[in-house]
DNA sequence: TTGAAAGCGATACCAC
DNA sequence: GTGGTATCGCTTTCAA
C-alpha cells in the first residue's frame, strides 16, 4: 500500500531503506559499507546502526552488476560422492575462501549435455573460472569441445581450468593442473616387481579414460624396465568402483589364477578386489598382494592397510585456484602467465601393509 | 575507441549487442530468450542466429536483479570430505537440477563465525534456501543462533532448512529434515543384544553432539528393554573419525577388555575400531563383533562387511529440496505448509557380516 | 507482434 | 566529507 515499501513487509531491505532510515544518501551508505572511502565517524555510526537494526545485507546481484562483486569459482564434477574429487573441491574451496572468493559446485553425472549446460550456466553467473575435474576420454571430440569451452569462457572474461584431465593442444586459453599419473603407476608397479611379483593382475580402470590409460602405460613401462613380459591377458578394464574390482578378480581367479598381485586403478577398486580374494579364500597379503591408487582415507581403513600411490588432490585444488587468482590479479594489462599453462604435481608411493613377496610357487 | 563497445573486444556480449546485430529491440531478444511470450518465427530465427554467432548467454545477475533468475539453494556443511554429507549434497543437487535450480556448496569447517559469514553471504546472493547439514551442539545458544538465521533469511524471502540437526523450538520459520537417529541406534543395539552380547563398548561420538546423544540414548533404551545393565564405563566419547575408533579401542582393551562387541557411532569410527582390534590380535567378528552407523560405501568395503544402520542421506537431501521448492511454488498468497515443519525419515539396520554371537566365556 | 522506457539495487563519478 | 545521478544488463509494463 505504501508508496515506498517498508523493508519489513516486502522482502529484503535495500540500500535505499538504510539511507532513508539513517537520513543520509545512498552514496554515503555505499561508502560506509564498502569501507574503501573516507567517511566521518558520525556517519559511519549512524549507518551501521540502521544496518544492524534492519539486518541489511547488500544484494550481491546488484553489486556485481554495478561492477563490484565477489569473484566466484565453479567446480564441475561428475559425481560428488567420489572421495578423490571431494578433496580437490576442498582444496579449491579452502583457497577460495582464503581470498574471499565464493565457490559453486555442480555435478555432471558424466553427461556431456549436462556438462555443456553447466558451463553455460556458470558463464551466465559470470564466474571467474570454471574448474573441470576428473579424467576424460580424450577423443578429438574432447579437444574440440574443451577448446570451445575455453574460448567461450575466455571471451566472457572467465577462464577454464582442467584438473586431472589431459591438457589442451594448440593455443587454447585454458590452464591444466595435473599430477604425474603415469609416474605414479610406474613407481607402484616397480614396487610390486621389486618385491618379486611377476604375474600381476592389472585393473587400470575404464578403457579409454585418460587416467586409466596413463596408469596402464606406467605399469607397462615398469615391466619393460624390469625386462619382464607384460601379459595383456592380465589386464581387465572396467569402472572405477568396488563392484568392478570384485568381479574382475572373480573372473581372473577362474581364467588366469596364477597371479600373485593385483595392481588396482584406484583404492576403491582395490577394496573390491580384496573382498573377492577373501571370498575365494585367498589371504591378503600372504597369498596375494594388492596395491591401489589415489590414497583416499579408505586406503588406510582397509585391513591390511593399502599400499598405494598418493595423489595430492587437495593440493591440486589449491593450485588450481591460485592459478586463476594470480592470472586475475596480475591482469591489469596483459594477462599473467602464458595461455595453455600446464602445472604438474608429483605423486609418490605410500607403503603400508598390503604387499608381501610372492609365496614360493608350489 | 568505438562509442558502443563491440562484443568481441570488451568481455561479454550483452543483450543489446544481440539486438543490434539482429536489428531488433532488446525487448524482443528478451522475449525470444525467455520463451514465455509469443514471437514470430522470423524474429526468433534472426535472434537465435545472432545468439549462436555471438555465443551469447544472459547475465544471471542482471536477470535476477530484474526479477527473473534461477532459484538457488545453498548447502552449508562442515567438511566436504565427509561421505555422509556428500550424499545429502548429492540429493539436494540432484533434486535442484531436476527443477532447474542451481546449488551452491559452502564449508564452515565447524567454525561458527564462518557459518555466520556464509549465511550472510548466501543472503546476499538471494538464495531461495540455505540448507545446514550435520549434527550440532544443542545449547541454548544454538537455538538462539539458528532462530536468528531463520528469521533473517525469512525476512529476505529465503528459508532455513536444517538437515540432521535438532529442530528449532517455538515459532521459528525453519524446516527440519531429520532421520530416526535414536530409533536406528535402538535397533542396532538390540541386534547386538539379541545375538547374545552383554558387554559392549559404546563409541557414540563427540559428547554433546546431538547425533551422538541420540545414538547413545537409543543404545541405552535397548539395554533397558532387554533388562541388561548399561555400564557407563563402557562409553567412550570422541570425534567421528577412525583415529578415535582406534585409540578408544586400544584404551578399552587395556581398561575394560571383557567387551565382546563394539557399537560405533559411525562407520568410520567402526573402521578404526576394527583396525585396533586386529592390531591387538582380536579377530572380527569371531572374537569381537562390530557395528557401525550411517551405511556409507565404506561399510561394505571393509572386511568383514559391516553391519550398520542405514541413514537415507541422499533421500534427506531430496526431501529438503522438495520442501523448499514446494513452499516457494505454493506461495502465491499464504505460504504452504506450517512454519517449523519437521520431517523425519526412517532408518533401518543393514545386516552384513560383522556380528557373531559372543564366544563362550573362558 | 514489436518497440520504448521504467525500474531492479548498488557503485562510482561529478559536483558542492 | 557528502549528496545527486548515470550506469550495469535484463525484464516487463505500456503503447503502438
Amino acid at each position: 500500500m505504501s508508496q515506498r515499501k517498508a523493508p519489513s513487509e516486502a522482502g529484503r531491505a535495500t540500500i535505499r531503506d538504510v539511507a532513508e532510515h539513517a537520513g543520509v544518501s545512498v552514496a554515503s551508505v555505499s561508502r560506509v559499507l564498502s569501507g574503501n572511502y573516507p567517511v566521518s565517524d558520525e556517519l559511519r555510526r549512524r549507518v551501521m546502526k540502521v544496518v544492524r537494526d534492519l539486518d541489511y545485507v547488500t544484494n550481491a546481484h546488484a553489486r556485481s552488476l554495478a561492477g563490484g562483486g565477489t569473484p566466484t569459482v565453479a567446480i564441475l564434477i561428475n559425481n560428488i560422492t567420489g572421495a578423490a574429487f571431494a578433496h580437490v573441491a576442498k582444496g579449491v574451496e579452502g583457497a577460495a575462501t582464503l581470498r574471499g572468493w565464493l565457490s559453486l559446485v555442480g555435478t555432471t553425472g558424466d553427461d556431456p549435455e549436462r556438462e555443456l549446460a553447466l558451463v553455460n550456466l556458470m558463464r551466465q553467473q559470470g564466474v571467474a573460472a570454471v574448474v573441470l575435474l576428473g579424467g576424460a576420454y580424450d577423443y578429438d571430440e574432447y579437444q574440440l569441445r574443451m577448446a570451445r569451452f575455453a574460448r567461450s569462457l575466455d571471451a566472457a572474461g572467465s577462464h577454464l581450468v582442467l584438473v586431472g584431465r589431459p591438457p589442451l593442444e594448440g593455443d587454447v586459453p585454458a590452464t591444466t593442473v595435473d599430477y604425474d599419473n603415469e609416474g605414479g603407476a610406474y613407481a607402484m608397479a616397480s614396487h610390486l616387481l621389486s618385491a618379486g611379483h611377476r604375474r600381476v593382475l592389472v585393473l587400470p580402470g575404464p578403457a579409454g579414460l585418460t587416467t586409466a590409460q596413463g596408469r596402464l602405460r606406467g605399469a607397462r613401462r615398469a615391466f619393460e624396465a624390469y625386462g619382464i613380459p607384460f601379459d595383456p591377458g592380465m589386464i581387465r578394464h572396467g569402472p572405477y568402483d568396488d563392484t568392478h574390482g570384485y568381479t574382475a578378480v572373480e573372473a581372473a581367479l577362474r581364467e588366469t589364477p596364477d597371479f600373485t598381485a593385483v595392481l588396482a586403478g584406484t583404492d576403491v577398486v582395490a577394496a573390491g578386489a580384496m573382498q573377492a580374494l577373501r571370498a575365494a579364500g585367498r589371504r591378503v597379503p600372504e597369498d596375494v598382494s594388492i596395491v591401489g591408487y589415489d590414497d583416499i582415507p579408505l586406503a588406510s581403513q582397509l585391513t591390511p592397510q593399502l599400499t598405494t600411490v598418493h595423489v595430492p588432490y587437495e593440493e591440486m585444488g589449491r593450485v588450481a585456484l591460485r592459478a586463476v587468482a594470480d592470472r586475475r590479479e596480475g591482469g591489469t594489462g596483459r594477462r599473467k602467465g602464458a595461455d595453455g599453462e600446464h602445472l604438474v604435481l608429483g605423486t609418490h608411493v605410500v607403503v603400508r601393509n598390503s604387499v608381501r613377496p610372492p609365496a614360493p610357487r608350489g
